[in-house]
DNA sequence: TTGTACGCGTTATCAG
DNA sequence: CTGATAACGCGTACAA
């Protein structure tokens, strides 16, 4: 007898049982039979359950993932977790992408779960996914405006959770921002490049440490080859006006006069030095060469003649997953931090 | 007895029942005084409610997703879909957002999971999400090359599914591009401009209803104010070779020497022209305006001197999602699509 | 190898 | 208003 209010209409899902009755067998042995827990050995039997394999397939036999949680005591199930602020936001496909691709090597799902900047502080408002027990775990990717507070308050909740790209000592995966800028300096002196410069419209307080570590590892490989450097303006904090976007790229250029390439810190850099660079007859790329730090192709995605940098996120994505299953498996959550390297320079 | 293996040393979540020794009662009572299914009528009533709310609080108890499901018989979770192919997969990230917040109103969760096209033919590949029941109906999102045979996959599922960005006589939710064509060519007539081009990179095989709609709704707008038309190159379905960007944009330039301003598929096509524009000396927005559709904010997010037309796919997701509750809850599948307006032109 | 029985955590029902 | 009970679907220990 039913005695929960269902939905009108739906249609019940097949059961186990349901299967168990048209085979003529109890459900548990179904359950055996499709799990493969039976040997199979005579053929008798090897008949018998292929007779039931092939009426759970008739059927459409889908096992509830609910029953299976609660018997498991776990959900096999990760969130991942973002700001979602409409222009404040940001998060790259890639990293989903890498999360989502390891996930599915476990047979986990991935629950797409976005909690605004303003909601985190604030005890009244608890977010459906801490409302509930629903996942295993926690990977989450937060914008540097409000890390201490927020590492805080994720932390003391009961789940395990790794970051994204942010630099802590522990569970956090990040792009290595510095290798990038070596290996964008190695192609370009490659291509006989001497006068290399770095540009970035980087803003944001505090500022992100990826701003930071391009421009180390710029002038750490500059400084390796004996190049003189300072072909880069000064980090700013404040967001720039309206219309600043291009003049930053115009004083970069009349700054450095001589630069034969130009390594930028993001997309965004790339079309605004190359329009720049155009208004005052210097040809992308016969005259400058300029290579740029994205999470995807830039002359695929954007039509502009320059390199990319590919920004190690799906790999990223892959690690936080790893590092996550470790510390559910282990029940030890000091899993030290990972930075992942940069490996790819796409045409 | 616990007879499961459980991973080692989890934490386990707090039961009702554990609440319910601590407070003294019997798990059914926590159960009703936390969900407000009591009166609380007499003081000492409410007081030992109160009593029973703060030890769950103290215990940090969140009630168990796969239990409730259970009893209800669904899942309160949607799963958005896309096939996730590097480098053929797009998606609006805004799109993500308005199906969040659409079931975050409705208290549900969001499943993320990617589907390979090369998998989805395949019928000994049957992904994690359809292999178990999990969900209670889907949001696809795929692109053109694959439709056809991928609509029918999907909807031979048994479960409820809405599409995304696809022109369809049923179950479809998608930008009306239309609109935005005209939206654009008024504020640029506005603005005094009469030599006004369409410029587009398009291709792919078949080419995407939004090639064909924006330049259709811009072709509608130019002819109704007596402009004439023409300025644009014809749609392409090849994919063009690498540089063919650059060179497109300046065969445009160069095909309508006249134009006065420009509207732009995307933001791509915003930065290729803008190049080519500069290369020949014609500034940018001075000497010609650009207008071009976009996820976002193409000034904020990409540096170039161009107003958005911001494609509506918040909305688009918003309204994917009630579509869907209404097909669950009425049981009845026969829900017509429904084209979204465009509406805002931001600076 | 099979059927039986049990329990995972929750909530509706029903008698007190 | 309360406690006891049953039931959701599944997987496993147990005895046959």
């Amino acid at each position: 007898m039913i005695y929960v209010n269902l939905p009108k209409q739906r249609p019940q899902p097949i059961t186990l049982e349901e299967v168990a009755t048209r085979a003529g067998v109890s459900a548990g042995t179904v359950s055996r039979v499709l799990n493969g827990k039976n040997k199979e050995n005579r053929p008798a039997i090897a008949k018998r359950s292929e007779k039931i394999r092939q009426i759970a397939l008739d059927l459409g036999y889908r096992p509830n993932a609910a029953a299976r949680s609660m018997l498991r005591g776990a959900f096999r199930t990760a969130a991942f977790v973002t700001c979602g602020d409409p222009g404040i936001d940001w998060y790259p496909i890639t990293g989903l992408n890498g999360i989502h691709a390891a996930l599915t090597e476990l047979d986990w799902r991935l629950i797409y779960n976005e909690m605004p900047a303003s909601q985190i502080g604030d005890p009244d408002i608890v977010p459906q996914l801490l409302r509930e027990t629903a996942v295993d775990g926690l990977i989450v990717n937060l914008l540097p405006y409000f890390v201490e507070e927020t590492v805080d308050y994720f932390e003391a909740q009961p789940l395990p959770c790794v970051w994204l790209n942010i630099k802590r000592e522990v569970r956090s995966v990040y792009p290595d921002e510095r290798t990038g800028g070596e290996i964008a300096v190695e192609s370009l002196t490659r291509s006989g490049h001497k006068r290399i410069g770095f540009f970035s419209r980087s803003f944001g307080n505090p500022i992100h440490y990826s701003s930071i570590d391009r421009l180390g590892g710029f002038q750490q490989a500059i400084k390796l080859r004996d190049l003189s450097s300072h072909r880069h303006l000064p980090l700013q904090s404040a967001r720039p006006d309206r219309g600043a976007f291009q003049q930053r790229a115009e004083q970069f250029l009349s700054s450095f006069p001589d630069v034969d390439s130009v390594i930028c810190y993001e997309s965004a850099e790339v079309s605004s030095l190359t329009v720049a660079a155009e208004r005052i007859g210097r040809r992308v790329p016969d005259v400058l060469e300029i290579i740029g730090f994205s999470e995807r192709n830039i002359h695929d995605t954007f039509g502009m003649n320059a390199k990319s940098l590919i920004i190690p996120f799906h790999e990223t994505g892959r690690q936080a997953v790893n590092m996550l299953q470790r510390i559910l498996e282990t029940g030890n959550r000091d899993a030290s931090s990972i930075a992942i390297p940069y490996s790819l320079l796409e045409d």
